[in-house]
DNA sequence: GTCAACGTTTGTGTATACAAGAATGGCATT
DNA sequence: AATGCCATTCTTGTATACACAAACGTTGAC
């Protein structure tokens, strides 16, 4: 639990809207907030305010916050920009690696490869996000690397449906050899091309599931 | 001014620091504050939980709100993201490009051509960043587009500084034709490539410059 | 029967009061 | 004289109360 009930909430109505709890488009009021925490309005408005910086919610004067529902289209641009800020990350990652980050891309690079070939599509979701992170870390640019991690965030619901689908697993691990090659032999344009196509992918097959669904 | 207290605060104070009223580094008291805006603590309150989640000040637990001091490493890192994000843009909008934004564009350039030759380099910044957001525009990805936005928005103060260095408007200026001539053209490598180098050597700049009133 | 206007109700926006934690200064002790 | 501890004070964190705006329902008129 974090330092003070404001922070708190924030991460908790953070998580529970990740997660589908709060669907996009409903309204979230305030006082039901309060009462399911058990705490006053106070702490949910510092909660829902913050929220509207990140982009989770809008709150629109005097009528309340809802969700915000981003859209097919908007998840696709999304992805994007992800993929360009990772590209990016890779390719400073090619130049300049150290010990330390070359070992943490290896130790998660290799527990990709143990949940890919059990096919735990669980532990890969899961080992995937480090290894991608390990990544962002061996940029060495904080403000590249917290961006980062903050779209990586937003983008997680809509990452975790891919991994389901049919030989995602292995193609996304062997893409995953090909990026640690480049970053290893210091190639960062190819690092940068690979991991661009790598996250770019996420959104197009995105794309599929959605007109998929749509035309069904 | 703005729907409520908060949020007309929150551009108040972004303001404030953006242009350097309050220090990196200084304490914001929030009762101060209160009594210079003449209202009540809540929505001073609301306004900086607001700015530290977009990253502009720091409210540590207990111990009241500072402006963040990026330091000019940090600065660095932001304008390398900002020149990736600006190419993305501008190969997006060389593939997508239609007649509006290829009127903005041209609009937007033309008034830099004027400004730059009159050698008014406060007209020229103003009319320098209605091109950028032309080309952000012409991208026609909205997410991109406020993300660009955005993080030129926190670079301003230090974009500022660099126009009035010796020859900058001309070069700009020039760089700007190569970039308008690659959009037109279709070219999204060739405009992707130029508006990395023209937004990261301001990155550069702002480096020298500073590494040169360090070592003064 | 339908539409508009008014009143009621519900929920947001702001202020204020109170509680709890951190900083600061003084006093005592070594 | 310096350092450490305790108390006071100041500031933040949370709750509550009140004000005001918007939505909804009801009633009346056309």
């Amino acid at each position: 639990m974090s330092e003070n009930v404001g922070r708190w909430l924030r991460d908790e109505i953070e998580n529970a809207i990740l997660s589908y709890e709060f669907a996009p488009g409903e309204r979230l009021d305030e006082t039901v907030l309060a009462n399911r925490f058990g705490v006053s309005r106070t702490p949910v408005r510092e909660a829902l305010m913050q929220l509207d910086a990140i982009g989770l919610i809008e709150i629109r004067p005097r009528r309340g916050a809802i969700v915000i529902d981003p859209g097919p289209h908007r998840i696709y641009e999304m992805f994007e920009v992800m993929a360009e800020l990772e590209g990016l990350a890779g390719s400073l990652a090619a130049r300049r690696l150290d010990k330390a980050s070359r070992e943490a891309i290896t130790a998660t690079h290799s527990r990709c490869e143990q949940s890919a070939a059990a096919g735990d599509s669980d532990a890969y979701y899961y080992d995937n996000e480090e290894f991608h992170k390990a990544i962002y870390a061996a940029s060495r640019s904080d403000f590249l690397q917290e961006q980062c991690v903050q779209l990586h965030r937003r983008l997680r619901p809509y990452r975790r449906l891919q991994l389901r689908v049919r030989n995602r697993l292995s193609t996304s691990f062997s893409e995953h050899c090909a990026i640690v090659d480049a970053i290893f032999t210091g190639d960062g344009d190819e690092a940068r091309r690979l991991l661009r196509t790598h996250v770019g992918i996420q959104g197009e097959r995105f794309s599929d599931l959605v007109a998929s669904m749509a035309t069904r």
